[in-house]
DNA sequence: GCCAACGTTGGC
DNA sequence: GCCAACGTTGGC
């Protein structure tokens, strides 16, 4: 299983509004960057993501599961864009904030600290540990 | 609210 | 295929 992190402006689309909707989970649609659109068709079902506000808080909330893979953006009729759907599966116990993951040793070579701007991004497999342990929950 | 970083677009 | 212009993102 592969592990990810996936950005939101909390304004536009926050961790609430994941678990709003439930176990159907909703489409990660709106990306327009080829990056990130890889990182989606490289995605399986099952695999897991950390969510993340951008931003204010600036700072890893919930748990989020893939439940489909990546197919045609419902926003778009542009062929180039598409996207995966995630559900929430947990929130964290405490949240992680940036300044915590910047200022861990293991942490500083995340692509949430190397590269900013990227909205979804993969995460390995020890930085998933690390950060599970910081937010309080079970891997 | 500012600005640096970076990705995309389009003219040549 | 290069690169300047432009738009967007996101931390501060």
């Amino acid at each position: 299983m592969a592990y990810w992190l996936f950005k939101s402006e909390p304004e536009t689309w926050g961790w609430d509004d994941q678990v709003a909707k439930g176990d159907a989970g909703e489409e990660w649609n709106g990306v327009r960057n080829y990056q990130a659109r890889n990182n989606m068709r490289a995605m399986a079902i099952g695999d897991r993501g950390f969510f993340y506000h951008s931003n204010k808080t600036r700072e890893i909330v919930g748990v989020v599961e893939v439940i489909a893979l990546s197919h045609p953006d419902s926003t778009t009729d542009d062929p180039r864009w598409d996207c995966v759907d995630i559900k929430a599966v947990h929130p964290v116990v405490t949240p992680v904030s940036l300044d915590q993951i910047k200022a861990h040793p293991e942490l500083s070579e995340m692509v949430l600290v190397k590269s900013s701007r990227l909205s979804v991004q993969p995460v390995r497999e020890h930085e998933w540990n690390i950060i599970c342990a910081l937010a309080g929950i079970d891997v």
